[in-house]
DNA sequence: GTCGCAAGTTAGTCACTTCTAACCTGGTGA
DNA sequence: TCACCAGGTTAGAAGTGACTAACTTGCGAC
């Protein structure tokens, strides 16, 4: 199973919401990316089922390494693509919104160019 | 009807090849795209019937001024964005594939500002 | 003329990602 | 204790964007 977009999105929300309010269940997805309760327990299934998240019995989700590991890669590009097009000039909002559909798809090739441009732009 | 990221990639793509070879035809599409002759068959009615194109009775395609405006739009950035990922040094064919899917799900403002950026680092 | 091929279309399907409607379940307050 | 509510699930549908199989059509070679 290939990782699609959405499962990268969800992946980085339970990252998020992990180091914001500590314990992750379904409903702070639902309240976080605004989508219906349905379509996020069917995505923690998909997760589920392939083996990116663990649920408890009480819903409590945490990653597993390979759930963590894309997680984290798109946290970072969220993070870097966003201080980048802030630091061109482009509002929070918006450098936001386009980070974070470009984090998926970008080759890490050139996101690491990027992220190497604008750190020497930060050292001047 | 709100146009879609694979109209975006349709128009762009008449619009380059219409460069390359002058009439432009479905199967030219095909060629270009890799896609199958039904689902540039059905992507062209889609693009006829709201508006994007006109194709005569032999089947060329020309861009109605809506279809270009859209095919510009979205040429230019395909352009400046490959250009600015060569300059930062990602190998061609990287930063064109990265380019195309950019193209479509960047801002505005985003895209001018980077735009920016590359000009300005252009002149130095 | 007719055979065959190139171009195009129609019909049906599938994966992905979301939705609404309706339901289940377990804990808590009165 | 029991009724309600928060959290979660199942079922069914919809939109987007691709596919294969099978058909039509028109033109050119022989």
């Amino acid at each position: 199973m290939k990782i699609q977009e959405s499962a990268e999105n969800y992946l980085e929300t339970i990252l998020v919401l992990r180091q914001r309010i500590g314990n992750v269940r379904s409903i702070d997805i639902v309240n976080e990316m605004n989508f219906s309760k349905p379509s996020i327990s069917y995505a923690m299934k998909q997760l589920r089922e392939n083996g990116y998240i663990l649920m408890d019995e009480s819903g409590y989700i945490t990653l597993t390494d390979k759930g963590m590991e894309i997680a984290e890669r798109i946290y970072e590009r969220h993070k870097v693509l966003t201080d980048y097009l802030i630091s061109l000039g482009v509002d929070e909002d918006v450098a936001r919104e386009d980070a974070c559909r470009i984090e998926h798809v970008i080759s890490p090739k050139s996101f690491e160019m990027i992220k190497k441009a604008y750190k020497e732009s930060q050292n001047r």
